[in-house]
DNA sequence: TCGTTTGTTCGGATAGAGCCGAATAAACTG
DNA sequence: CAGTTTATTCGGCTCTATCCGAACAAACGA
């Protein structure tokens, strides 16, 4: 009976991560696949894995390769004696926020500054409003670059700290 | 000469907005409406953006109601003194990506945690892994809706400040 | 060595998003 | 009051992401 009642608010957290998921540009399997690793005692290999959220085993490939790579779950390479691979999720999950932001935002920040400079360059220094317009807009993103950068050296507790005791 | 080195300019700036747009969850068409309102001398009504864009009539329509709501955007209804709606781009960019995380992300944490605690609730104080696992990331969810919502009452300047001069 | 288990890669099916054109609604102009 | 211009909505087309099953590769155990 508690068993169950345990059984059914994991599976309701799960479908809440699920959802999540969807909301920071991921699948709906990865959101399940990472909430079944948060919850597992033990790593999962892949056919575990299979047997836990009933995906094929091409999409746990798959979908774990991405994971790892952004960096929510972690390989453990033969944890045993045997040869698989085992799977474990990253519990601290503002770390892989940070890495998300550095790999995708930070990146799309950069290639834009870039782009944005070479447009400036090649116009005469007072070209009408596109050149002004432009170096708004360059101005902008060298501000969002400098955030993005500075807050990712930060744990989310300093974060938090900073905001709260920061006085206008 | 001049004139076309700036709307080469110009279009190599937008075209970056396409790509930045992808990144963010919107549609290419979303980056280059956005790009056009916002290096536009005037406000523009919709069948000047048709011709601006290229894109569809129906695609303008669609596209501009969300920039609208997400606040990328913004209507002027009868600016001269005809039908026509017009619209101008919001180029203090920042308002809108708090209004978004406002909107999506607070939202999504909220919603989570609405779901953590719910299940919290319905289980005994300390019932095994599952209760201490849900407390855990409540917790995390906690910090997070904290750190969202502090934010979102910064500017981008004062959030630079705030990062900069934290002293660990 | 051969069969079994595990993991990755490939092609294809399906669902959803993005965009278009046509139909409709609504407001202005003569 | 027509006729025109503007804006939204609807159905359909297309392209992409997601997921599956099958084929393949690699490592283990008997």
């Amino acid at each position: 009976m508690s068993d169950e009642d345990r059984a059914i608010a994991r599976e309701r957290v799960i479908e809440s991560m699920e959802q999540s998921a969807e909301v920071y540009g991921l699948s709906r399997s990865a959101g399940r696949i990472y909430g079944v690793l948060y919850f597992s005692e033990e790593p999962l290999s892949i056919p575990e894995l299979v047997d836990e959220t009933g995906y094929a085993k091409s999409t746990i490939s798959n979908v774990t390769r991405t994971l790892t790579r952004i960096g929510l779950i972690h390989r453990r390479s033969s944890a045993g004696g045997g040869r698989r691979v085992h799977y474990t999720a990253e519990r601290e999950i503002w770390f892989s926020l940070q890495d998300v932001f550095q790999q995708y935002v930070l990146r799309e920040i950069q290639t834009t500054l870039r782009t944005i400079r070479r447009a400036q360059a090649q116009l005469p220094a007072d070209s009408g409003t596109e050149s002004e317009r432009i170096e708004e807009l360059q101005e902008t993103y060298e501000h969002f670059q400098e955030i993005v950068t500075l807050a990712s050296d930060f744990t989310a507790a300093e974060l938090r700290d900073a905001l709260e005791s920061y006085d206008r």
